[in-house]
DNA sequence: TATGAATGAGTCTTCATTCAT
DNA sequence: AATGAATGAAGACTCATTCAT
């Protein structure tokens, strides 16, 4: 159960801070928790020990212990992070969008984020690690999918209100069925990149998905998943 | 970050075993698999110390290592009895049945497994965390999962070419949503079993599924999910 | 520091136990002390555990139990074993032989048991291991070499009286020098037995010594190192 | 075999460090390997836990692991160290010595080195002990052996060429002899402090060797051992 | 006579955390 | 704002020893 040394990565979020350029090692906390976020994405909160994190900051660990009380403290602002970045990503993609619409697009934002590798994997990673093990952490995640599925059942709600979605529609189950699909065809393709066939496995659903909501209901474009195509 | 401590429990499987009383706290091999997999499930490897692992037993340290080499040992032991069982009771769960009720009944008996509690949440936790952490265990583990989608291709490549599915019915992509939506519920269910509907949710895919795959194929009993009800 | 396994060695003495053949592993006390004095003699007693030795005689830890109350007794064994067969041996080399000619046999004796891999090094290894750490053995091997020192000492002040060896040499100083030599010799030798040049080392040494202790006296055979030839 | 605990010696090298004063108990990484070589000088590698050489050196097992990455790489240091020390010594005794005058002042060296305790036993000890254990150690010091050696021919062969020596002398056999006897009077000076003549052996070897050596050579006053005085 | 199973103390090592500077 | 040095608790693993059979 080794696990390689992380290679040093210089701004993992692309473009250098503009202004001051930071001298030897010093890093914001916003790029500190960049860095951990990569750590605990890959390595779970257990594997990645603070010296770890630090030495892929390049920083050590007193300046971890500087920006951020403990451990637990760096851990719940990386969660944070993501929770906010996540909700924002899924916002911005339904502004404005049909019902059918929105279900497709926030499906190509998660494939997206699984697949360009912004910090793919965290939110998976910590939600099953911290099930026993860290009731805070646990709730946050499970506040967060709870949401989620509350956006998505609302969707359909208010697509059923509008008349795009079949009424006798059951909008729990699928907003349920929905997310599943989702959060299990990530795993599969984190565990299995090379094999698992990401993108087909969620327009399959989708398409079946919408061909069930929408029976009945007068034609729209988005029904016919032409939006998934990359 | 603790975790609570194991209440230790008797001989987890059931009745004591009648005859040759062993030393104190004796467990026979087996039953260490067993709670070790109790363990690994809910806490991760890097969770479940040795020493936690042992006392959830009843025995010491110095027994497990007597048993199995060292705590990768005793995780391979496990990974594989768990890969054995999913796979005989899958193999149980289709003999004889058609296509679309082989479907149906082997999502049952996820949804058992995943609800009874037998040994639950250990692939998945095992899946997540040894991705970057273990090579050996990852590997199996995937092809598990490998083994798994190619199984439920073939059930539906086969119900083609008996006439249950519609012969345009892209299998791989379907075994790959359907793998998904398992997976996926079961990891919402283990992190929220008190909110998230995880019967709704596999049978509303299911639905789905097998509404698309059946399109224009002479009407079968097994379409209308009658077994998945409890 | 790993060492490596014990390569399970059968009777190292040579021939069978004559008579009824011994079962499955089993083993007399005699072959275990062999065997135990073989791997103290490479890894000391420190490196030698219960396990090794009794793995590399083909029993059980148990059965090595059985014999011994524990481990020092095994080891007390086997410094009895190898004192009495060192004497042993020291005693027959010198019968009947003048003054220069034993000194010239003794050396001869220690060659042969170096090399020949009697159970060579185990007097060193021990002596230096158990100085600090195993008082009784220490003691025990103390006196073995004062024996020795005081053995050749007597050699000496035997000669002396007999006229082989000059009157005014020192007698105690030549043995502590002999000595010395000798076992300085065994440990290069064990060092590096393809560099160091083990018997010229000591021919020379007792070439210059017995030239001294001699100096004006009757010349005999012995004087002239013929018996070192191998 | 148990072995007393170390009674925690203050600063080993003298006076206490004048200046800033560091963390309680906070020793230089150069102290640390002064008492881990007595430690190993002592009771051998194996004898000398962890734990057991930050308690001697009055720290935690943890500053001597943020010194050294594990226990192995503290020996490699203290091997380093006693073996350029040891080279450093003999360098120094013989610049401008004659041959003759050399050997004398080596050895003085040596047997000073041995009773004054600076870090005595420790090559002989490390050296038996890894000959099977530790392949590193064995082969830095089995070479410095082979340098010692061959920096004594290389003495003898010098001396020959400048006609101090005979030179039909054998310096390589010679060269093994003097190591060895040095050597050999060390483990017992070890061995048996009160009751082995030390002095006497060595010079009572060196007297013959140099006889024995300059035969029929122009006399030199160090012929006639008399720097080995005390 | 010997084994298989187990114990508990001890060993090496890691890690979260602290703190003087 | 950050570092270097250190701590102490915990973790993986070993080992001498015991004992029922």
């Amino acid at each position: 159960m080794e696990t390689p040394p992380d290679t040093t990565p210089g701004s993992p979020s692309g473009a250098a801070p503009s202004g001051q350029p930071l001298r030897k090692g010093a890093k914001s906390q916003k790029e500190l928790v960049e860095i951990a976020i990569d750590c605990f994405a890959r390595y779970g909160y257990q594997g990645s020990s603070v010296d770890r994190i630090a030495k892929a900051a390049g920083v050590t660990k007193g300046a971890l212990y500087y920006h951020f009380k403990d451990k637990e403290a760096l851990l719940a602002a990386t969660v944070a992070d993501r929770v906010a970045a996540f909700e924002h990503r899924v916002q911005q993609a339904v502004s404005g969008a049909s019902c059918p619409q929105a279900l497709r697009r926030i499906a190509s934002v998660c494939i997206d984020h699984a697949q360009l590798g912004d910090h793919p994997r965290f939110a998976i990673t910590l939600m099953v690690e911290s099930i026993e093990t860290n009731a805070e952490v646990s709730i946050q995640l499970r506040e967060m999918m709870r949401r989620f599925r509350a956006f998505i059942r609302n969707l359909i709600s208010t697509g059923q209100d509008r008349g795009e979605i079949r009424p006798d529609a059951d909008a729990t189950a699928a907003a349920a069925a929905y997310n599943s699909v989702i959060l299990g065809a990530e795993i599969q393709y984190y565990q299995d990149p090379d094999r698992f066939a990401f993108k087909p496995a969620i327009e399959t659903f989708l398409d079946q998905l919408l061909v069930d909501l929408t029976r009945g209901m007068p034609t729209t474009d988005a029904t016919s998943g032409g939006e998934l195509k990359e």
